[in-house]
DNA sequence: TCTAGAAATGCTCGTTTTGAGCATATTAAT
DNA sequence: ATTAATATGCTCAAAACGAGCATTTCTAGA
């Protein structure tokens, strides 16, 4: 059974750009470290520290990135995970560019941020800026009833372009699956699905930036959240994605931690990734049952009242149990 | 703060290989599709289904792995995820090819093979014919305690080449993690971990053939499991870890199932991906109030005992439920 | 035809986990 | 001292889970 092989000698090469959002909890507010930048053929707009991969100068896709990061915005991060690789950065960029092809990989970073500054460039921006339909600190926003729902019901409503007669009943499930309408929950892990609906009914700037016959249908009324260049609002939406999917089955919440913390300013920074639903004593018995947290033996003073033990992240416990996580329900009221 | 644009236009380019770990459960076999290449420079050995991306022809990556998948067996599946983006294929790629670099990305795709044939080339193989100690099907398997700790647990032993002091805790460590070595619980979704663990200790072929000089210090022994060309086996490790980890939380598993099954069947091609430690009367409850599946109102006669009613997948669960799938617990005896 | 064997299915029961809330302790501010 | 705010301990009912017994309904063979 011998043929050619595989990989062909004349391989189409592509570009590779890196992109880091890197993701922290500061006073109680998620945010993502952002620097503001004016590409060429684009007006000024938010972007995450990225920029390309070069196999000379990097020995892995990951120092590549954390060369760039350090290059651009001064910040030296620990914890790093892939996130995706997408074949377009922007569809705007398919349509128009010709080879090289970019091809972005998306990573997720997660920090304490050192109140003694470090950060030479950059800055960290609420995430609920670029998704304001996900914060539910307050309750469920106001804008998914005064905007996202009723717009994109319109969407799916609308008579589909071409000769797909089951469109509208797709469109309408995706909408209940992702926006919890007709009865269905809302999942706070599901901010990537939303932000690429709201994307394909042209609710957001990308969508129009990239598909200028398509915004057509959609111009009557805001756009939704910031833009940012490029896709990287949709690496963003993955990161968040990842990030609220992962503290519960890994301890990454403490790469967002101090060395020592109470049990409540834990809790705090669990809610602001997640949004808060989270009963008090119920979660304290949660992480130390599971043994993700041991005493320092010391206490915090001036919490406006009682004295609250400080803990510290017990690391044996990846040894000890399979999935260690805080492991609260998706989906909840 | 205007700088030089992000991305530069003199970036260097890189060839991007897209790779397809096909998996199925046939008679209870979980198997993978592989192609036998023969490379140059390698000699033969089993490849996963794979090709470059090219922008010219594939308009997404997903279509390009489609039109690879397609051309090189006649197999056209459905379900597909992405699974991640390796920088190196192989650290032999990386010592010594020149640009451009290699980067491929690995895919997992899910499909239940249809009896009344259609594959063109190409063979299922067991996955466990690569990975022999993920197999407890019958029990911990022998090869685990005859050759891996042992020998995993003489190179965490070694000294240490440079001056990492710190290097034999973090790989007894890692060991036990891994492993479960010292009381630890064997953790079924680790899969990609325990080959990392191998890989760097010199026990499986491909790093022998990457790095001939630290294999000398583990040539005592045979080679562990069927190797595969460049990093296919590293990819269909991590195919296996996100195929276990997933069929807990999304209805995936009914991508390998026909369209009506009795419920012993789809236990069945659960134990077949995660190993067999499930309880027939709770497993039935389970995927029954869970509402996973709904009665077809047939039965399967020829079951060697009482007839079993069939089932079908219900799709509206994914609409209902957040995370819908066979929530059996990780790491169970 | 009758019976043993095999598998499917229904059900119980004790344990563990979870959601919710009450009660008490310890501080700072007034 | 009193009050407000937070930390922390504890209880209790509901739900989920793990294990096993019992019954039903088929096939195969005496």
């Amino acid at each position: 059974m011998r043929r050619e092989p595989l990989i062909r000698k004349d391989a189409p090469s592509v570009e590779i750009g890196l992109n880091a959002a890197i993701v922290s909890v500061h006073k109680d507010e998620p945010v993502v470290l952002v620097v503001r930048e004016t590409p060429d053929s684009i007006g000024a707009a938010d972007s995450l520290p990225s920029g390309p991969f070069s196999p000379r100068e990097h020995r892995t896709l990951e120092i590549g990135l954390r060369a760039w990061v350090h290059e651009q915005t001064g910040l030296d991060f620990g914890y790093v995970e892939q996130l995706y690789t997408f074949g377009d950065r922007g569809r705007h960029a398919l349509a128009e560019d010709r080879d090289p092809h970019v091809v972005s990989i998306g990573y997720l970073a997660l920090t304490h941020i050192n109140e003694t500054a470090e950060l030479q460039r950059g800055t960290w921006h609420s995430w609920y800026q670029y998704f304001p339909w996900e914060d539910w600190r307050r309750g469920r926003p106001a804008i998914v009833d005064a905007q996202l729902v009723p717009r994109l019901k319109a969407w799916a409503e609308m008579p589909a372009m071409r000769a797909t007669p089951n469109r509208p009943v797709e469109r309408a499930e995706r909408l209940r699956m992702c926006f919890g309408t007709d009865g269905g929950a809302w999942d706070e892990e599901k901010v990537l699905d939303r932000y690429e609906l709201l994307y394909e009914a042209g609710l957001v700037d990308e969508a129009r930036r990239d598909r200028p016959e398509i915004a057509i249908a959609n111009t009557d009324g805001p756009q939704l959240g910031t833009p940012m260049i490029y896709d990287h609002r949709r690496i963003l939406a993955t990161a968040i994605s990842r990030v609220r999917a992962k503290i519960k089955y890994r301890p990454v919440i403490f790469e967002l931690m101090p060395n020592e913390f109470t049990l409540y300013e834990l809790q705090k920074t669990v809610e602001a990734i997640l949004g808060p639903h989270l009963h008090k004593q119920n979660f304290r018995r949660l992480v130390e049952s599971a043994g993700l947290v041991e005493p320092t033996g010391q206490v915090k003073t001036r919490t406006g009242g009682r004295p609250a033990k400080l803990f510290r992240f017990r690391r044996e416990v990846v040894l000890e149990r399979p999935a260690p996580g805080v492991r609260v329900k998706p989906g909840r009221a």
